[in-house]
DNA sequence: TTTCGTGCAAATGGTTTGCAGTGGC
DNA sequence: GCCACTGCAAACCATTTGCACGAAA
């Protein structure tokens, strides 16, 4: 499982946006391709960019309208970051380790945060999912 | 040490910003003020309305020159958050969890994620501080 | 008096929105 | 054909910046 290619990544996502009913757009497969061909995160601008390399005519509100609707859709998240937002397609659980200097940033296995996770969900009841920042999750009343 | 009362943290602020030579000024004043008057953190616009209920005067890009001078100086920190970014003075060491839900955040004893912590430094040679969100550190080359 | 800090206003830049046209199903 | 989705451009809004004045030391 630590193999997964981007195209499983892709086929992942659009599988829950089928589910939802979703229509397949060229839009949104470029987006969620250059997504699942990224380790690690992307700003709308670098999404963009990436896409408008092969549809210069797509647009960034288009871009910035369909990673909001993924992350609604719980297929991507945010990285909340100061001047702009990063996204990422959710994969298996893990944890990121940042730093405010360079904004550079880590993946931390989650199997070695088990227990720190677990110590936050009793505190906060924060049910912790595939998110992107670390320990970001969805409260009760979100759920 | 549990009962730090809004003027211990004003005082413990301000000890730092005199050792930097910093000038006292009505602006900081207020600002730091609010900061350790509040439980938990506080946008620009929220910070500019609390200090502009005394002194209207005071203008929000004075608020932003404050806020960005004491996360220079170290003594608050930034929580990034999508559309705004919110600040709080530095305390004991501590992790938020936060949902991205409803933006509500819980913070959570340092003391509990020791191993976490310790696991994260590891990882990823971060420097781990009292900063504000989850994991957020100074890692070796920005250190 | 010399700087540092502030008020004010304009500029910046990421994100959002209204609307008309188009492509998915 | 219906309606979700997109392109385009204008609107928004938090943040930044330039500049002249005023206050701290």
């Amino acid at each position: 499982m630590e193999t997964m290619t981007s195209q499983d990544r892709a086929t992942r996502a659009w599988r829950i946006l089928d589910a939802a009913g979703a229509r397949h757009t060229m839009a949104r497969g470029l987006v969620i391709d250059v997504l699942a061909e990224t380790d690690g995160h992307l700003s709308v601008a670098a999404i963009h960019e990436k896409v408008a390399a092969s549809r210069p005519e797509v647009n960034v509100s288009t871009v910035h309208r369909t990673v909001n609707f993924l992350v609604e859709r719980g297929v991507a998240h945010v990285l909340p970051w100061p001047g702009e937002a990063l996204f990422g397609l959710n994969e298996s659980p893990h944890v990121h380790a940042i730093c405010e200097g360079c904004g550079r940033h880590f993946e931390l296995p989650a199997s070695d945060l088990g227990k720190a996770v677990a110590e936050a969900r009793r505190h906060s009841g924060l049910e912790l999912g595939a998110t992107g920042m670390a320990l970001i999750g969805r409260c009760q009343d979100c759920a």
